[in-house]
DNA sequence: TTCCTAAATGAGAATAATTATCTTTGAAGA
DNA sequence: TCTTCAAAGATAATTATTCTCATTTAGGAA
């Protein structure tokens, strides 16, 4: 699994350090949507001496390098999401918790809508969908 | 028109402020989804001793009784943008620009689309599109 | 394998946005 | 007009993030 990644820094010429490595598992790990400050303390576990910065650096060039995506909430904090499938993002304003959410039929329908009425002085590369509602159990 | 304002307000038991009318007028003013920083130096014209701290709890009461939205870039900085009309953002990555989108049609379309579909376990109140991309002209 | 160099990391200071605290002021109901 | 509680002002504090710069290291070359 990790071999993936290793081959995507590679290909951009990017080297493969131990930090990099444990920020990304830290994020397939962490699962939903961590905020950088959930990566570091996370990572601090088996990896003491990372230093802050390193893992806003870090985060940037992979944002950079399309291995992950910012996501925001309506509160403050940047989380992070793994580049893994297009997916919309299920979202509870109370509890601050996102799901991923992902309907190919949807992610269709959508897309021809706009093949048919297109947006002027606009070109679209990527439409999301924010859903704001409740979550029911748990 | 900042009737419908101050009705809003009173109805929750706010009151009127000179501070409050200000910040609402100069977010309807300012129009392009203002940072707090924006509003900030636009009332300071007129209203030179406002408090920074006064802006932000103010936005705050407004996002909490509706009267705004709060909206993200994918950089890092809150907007507001007031609850007018359901519409969906523009967004250029690049230029930070963004636009509202409104599309009934759309709307319609999503929605009948839930109503067959339902999402299991999740309540919807609200979908909004990120739509990203890239302005043709200016 | 060892050497070299650009790229990456660490430590911590700096910045920027936002929030908190606490005193003073003023909106609006009595 | 008076009173009172919510709101505003001033400014300190906090928090997330970025910057700086000295040190280390991944990974290609010899």
């Amino acid at each position: 699994m990790s071999e993936v990644f290793r081959e995507k820094l590679q290909e951009k010429g990017l080297k493969v350090t131990p930090q990099r490595v444990a920020i990304f598992e830290a994020i397939l790990r962490l699962d939903n949507h961590p905020t950088a400050d959930d990566i570091i303390s996370f990572i601090k576990k088996n990896h003491p001496n990372i230093s802050v910065g390193t893992v806003y650096k870090v985060l940037d060039t992979f944002v950079e390098n399309k291995l992950l995506k910012k996501v925001k909430t309506e509160k403050d904090i940047m989380r992070y999401d793994p580049c893994l499938s297009q997916h919309h993002h299920l979202y509870c304003a109370e509890t601050e918790r996102i799901e991923d959410f992902e309907d190919e039929k949807l992610n269709e329908l959508i897309s021809d809508y706009f093949k048919k009425y297109k947006i002027k002085n606009f070109k679209i590369q990527d439409i999301k969908l924010q859903i704001t509602g409740k979550f029911n159990n748990q």
